[in-house]
DNA sequence: TAGATTGTTAATCGATTAACAATC
DNA sequence: TAGATTGTTAATCGATTAACAATC
């Protein structure tokens, strides 16, 4: 199990699925054929069977999958069957809003905040509670952080990143826009919300450019 | 010109490419190569080469790309060269920290939040009037804007997002965790937070079973 | 001119779609 | 059993990489 190497397309379809079973699942629905799926999403039924049978055969022939189950195994495939404690580097507007999101119920859930700035000392966001960067390598000595997630200024992160690869964090959830440089060994994803909003503002223009 | 369709994994890697420019241009290089920025960035020389000619030829042979001009050429191919007029739908902690978050360097200008709750009339929240919801339709009936930024409660969405393309508004920039259900000549550019989330999470799974 | 490096064509690789035998 | 639908193999399509002639 496990052998191949899963593409990065395929991991990008998962919580699709994922949301879109939940939704069927909370409208009481039981099973789902691979073609019914396709109509609801836009992807064909071959590359959702295909796309499921990288895990396994979750389905049945002659009956499709049950939701329940199959939702279930995307959930684990996933890793949100289980929790993922988090702390916020950088307590500024961005680290305020992620801290009062609520990620719970994917599982991924907010332990501390860290900032440079003692006014914030004992405060609490959203019931998370403020430390100082200073107080960052004895908090995770002690405490078990899976992943960081990274909303100090850009000019900041580089240091604030190699601290935290040094004291033992191996995932990035990285909003400063510069590619991080990390170990082999050390997961990012970035959110980079500059390229989203210039990926949008290609379109635009494109399609302008067709309509005339 | 414009008559091939660009791939979206083309126009993905732009704003990366424009960002790794806009590096090489403040640290006053005047020209690269295709090698070099292959060495510097995660891609070879052979694919930025081939994206670039997607949008026509921007180097000389024998010289490489004057960093300046494609750095300008890319700007334009993006739409950053000129100004997106914006409004924030959803004035709680994700609109507000948007609206303080400084998009104008690239064009993005953010001219009014809305949102429905009475108490918020009148305020500004990073120096942007705050509007009632029921303000919309003669808001953007004398005022001209590009994208909206949707922020509004998931269950509030679909309205909302039915409303904008009624009064005009063609392109969305979507936080809430659904996919929009819009007419073909309104683009939508999805941020999908937990869905970014979840694949950091499957790749910390991931790493760990290939580590065993 | 010689050297460098592009623009572009050809080759390879990977991902998506189609088809169908297996089987519930 | 007959019908439905999967799992999987084969065919197609598209994207990336390699190679090289064009040319600055």
């Amino acid at each position: 199990m496990g052998d191949r190497e899963i593409s990065k397309a395929v991991i990008k379809r998962l919580p699709r699925y994922y949301r879109y079973l939940g939704e069927i699942l909370n409208n009481g629905v039981e099973r789902i054929s691979s073609g019914e799926l396709s109509g609801k999403m836009q992807v064909t039924a071959s590359q959702i069977r295909q796309d499921l049978n990288n895990f396994g055969g979750f389905g049945q022939q002659g009956y499709g999958y049950n939701v329940k189950f199959l939702y279930d195994e995307i959930g684990k495939i996933l890793g949100v069957n289980r929790d993922h404690p988090m702390i916020i580097v950088g307590g500024g507007n961005f680290g305020h809003t992620l801290a009062k999101y609520d990620f719970k119920k994917s599982g991924f859930v907010t332990k501390a905040i860290f900032d440079v700035r003692p006014e914030m000392i004992g405060e609490y966001v959203g019931g998370i509670p403020v430390y100082m960067m200073s107080e960052l390598e004895s908090y995770l000595k002690k405490e078990t952080v899976e992943i960081a997630v990274l909303t100090v200024p850009k000019n900041k992160v580089k240091e604030v990143a190699d601290r935290l690869v040094k004291y033992g964090i191996k995932a990035f959830w990285n909003f400063a826009h510069l590619d991080l440089d990390v170990p082999d060994d050390v997961v990012v994803e970035n959110v980079h919300l500059i390229d989203s909003l210039m990926q949008l503002s290609y379109r635009i223009s494109d399609y302008e450019k067709k309509a005339e």
